[in-house]
DNA sequence: CAGACATATTCCGTTAGGCGTATATATGAC
DNA sequence: GTCATATATACGCCTAACGGAATATGTCTG
């Protein structure tokens, strides 16, 4: 989880979970899609496949980059005793707005899932 | 969300984070319970109060920190396109192992929720 | 085999960010 | 006001980590 949280935090490494979304990549393609240079591309690929974020398929002579579903999951399954929380903090309004005396800014998001 | 994962991706961090979902606590009762020194507690406190993580209150000459739902919301919420991916990447399982031709080493884990 | 292409790794310089210590600020008690 | 308590900030040190350039590795072609 740590590893996950800290292989995100890394501008350019969002960036490509970001890319990997939609498709799998070769590293070239990242490379001229995020205007880095090869090296540190490769780099953060590594980071990446540390922490379960990717994994890598050989095809030819170039390396095919793919999300792994199960790191996200993982991250997903880390909010979920949070969720659990978002509810009852809600029981705990009163005690929010009696101290903050109606200053409920973006308060009102009610959403649960 | 950039900040946000920054925030989260420090140990000590994150470690006040999870202190915080059970119930808001001062600086002091943080520096107990996890055995750093009161500057670096504040300072984290500091990160994380900018990333929107918590949000502080007043209580005497003590400062309460609490933990703000909505920054985990949007965590949650970022999280949101790749959970839609995680069903599309079992229909192109195929695909997958069209390609891989039954090079299936850790690919049996096929539980979604 | 040589050579081209794609990617990974190494080395180095620089910087961001962590910790420790000391000190500043704020609040409450007296 | 002084003093104690709780917290925040400033400064210096040190290590992790990013970027750049060069080079190594691997694979395909002929």
């Amino acid at each position: 989880m740590q590893e996950i949280l800290s292989a995100l935090a890394e501008p350019n490494r969002l960036q490509i979970v970001e890319l990997l979304r939609r498709r799998p990549l070769a590293v070239g393609e990242i490379v001229e899609r995020l205007g880095l240079r090869q090296p540190q591309v490769s780099k953060h690929l590594r980071v990446l496949s540390d922490a379960g974020l990717v994994e890598v398929r050989p095809l030819g002579q170039q390396r095919i980059y793919r999300l792994r579903a199960q790191a996200l999951k993982e991250l997903d399954g880390w909010l979920d005793p949070y969720r659990r929380t978002w509810n009852e903090r809600f029981d705990q309004l009163d005690d929010v707005l009696r101290d903050l005396k109606g200053k409920d800014k973006e308060r009102k998001d009610g959403r649960r899932k």
